[in-house]
DNA sequence: TAGTATACTTAACGCTGTTAAGTGATAGCA
DNA sequence: TGCTATCACTTAACAGCGTTAAGTATACTA
């Protein structure tokens, strides 16, 4: 019994030459939603990029907005494991929490698009495809980290409030005001970014402090 | 010279007649892109509602986001006098720019597609027709409300911090958080709604007394 | 009354996401 | 080794989109 349940073999062959399509699709659709935004980019040109027809990119994907789904996952996992890192670096909760709301912030203005196609526009939201914080998502792992930073406070007496959950959606509702703001209002006479971001989550904190 | 500069006349007939069937354009226009999203809307779809041709749309209005436009303007209008109100009604400042912010985020909430095409969505802003927010515009008149009400918190000595502009924006996007996350992501399990808004707006009022 | 300007429509262009039907190679079995 | 069925992929098309060029009546002017 060499080939059972083996890693070779033509049919291994073939799944793995699938995988990797699936991968070089995502990889496409990546690149050209990030520098162009989710709208602009049609399902012909992420065809045309690896020289596949379109249609084969619905064998892989069910439709624009799985394909988008799934470059998101790929985002906030990115994010999730940067505040993670935070969080091990530090050991004052308050600090740390203070870094990983100007993480993510700053995670949004770096990467615009991807921001944009992730937190901000949401296609299809109102036929109930709001996948994007469904539970195990990535983008639930990243608020369940803020979640716990924000508990650690609380239990070590830092806050003055006493309501994890609120105060949780309080902090990210800060940060994504801020984010959401400097993206889709490029031309807005801001004052200096690094200030407003800065601002924001000091007198969130100092509001909370005990 | 009876008719020198007269309001009647078959040419003013004519040209009263075409500010109405604008007026018309911009009603069902509205009606549309506000229970189902622009997004949603098709030139067609709003044409078929007044009975006339696709076309005969772009006799009154640029293009779609021209009409978009004009539409927020209305709504801006709406949100500013609410906000203007307000402001008359109360004396201590620090409570007129507490409510004035939740007068904010209800209008949101009240009108999301609305507040979705304005505030969230900004079509076509990538080729730099951001128009909303321009000199002049409600959305500006809006904005420079809110401003007016932080300055009278800072002169009257009630905020430890005293950059009117950063506090202004740092106000416009705790607000603007709140009401986007609670409009773009319906499904998430959101705390009661009344109490973020509320904590939002305590918070960061307490984070600047002085 | 003839001619022109005005208000509107018809038909089309080049896109979009998506799907039904078709093709050609390959794998497994006789 | 030869047949068949499956698999990966493509072609062609549908129904819709925003927008525009060209055409047609109607109403006003001279």
């Amino acid at each position: 019994m060499l080939n059972a349940q083996t890693t070779r073999g033509p049919k291994q062959r073939r799944e793995r030459e699938k995988e990797a399509l699936r991968q070089v699709i995502l990889d496409a659709a990546r690149e050209l939603f990030v520098s162009e935004g989710y709208e602009n980019v049609s399902m012909r040109r992420i065809a045309d990029k690896i020289e596949y027809s379109p249609t084969t990119i619905y064998l892989y994907f069910e439709d624009k907005a799985s394909l988008l789904f799934a470059v998101c996952e790929e985002t906030f996992a990115k994010l999730a494991k940067r505040m993670e890192n935070i969080s091990r670096k530090n050991e004052d909760p308050v600090e740390t929490l203070k870094r990983g709301c100007r993480a993510y912030v700053e995670f949004g203005l770096k990467y615009p698009n991807h921001y944009r196609v992730t937190f901000i526009n949401h296609p299809d939201l109102h036929l109930g495809r709001d996948n994007y914080l469904r539970e195990g998502s990535m983008g639930m792992r990243c608020y369940s980290h803020l979640r716990a930073n924000v508990e650690e406070c609380i239990k070590q007496k830092r806050f003055r409030r006493g309501d994890v959950e609120a105060l949780t959606q309080m902090m990210w509702a800060g940060g994504h005001g801020v984010a959401s703001l400097l993206i889709t209002k490029p031309d807005f006479p801001w004052v200096n970014k690094e200030k407003l971001i800065d601002l924001m989550i000091d007198v969130l904190v100092d509001g909370l402090k005990a």
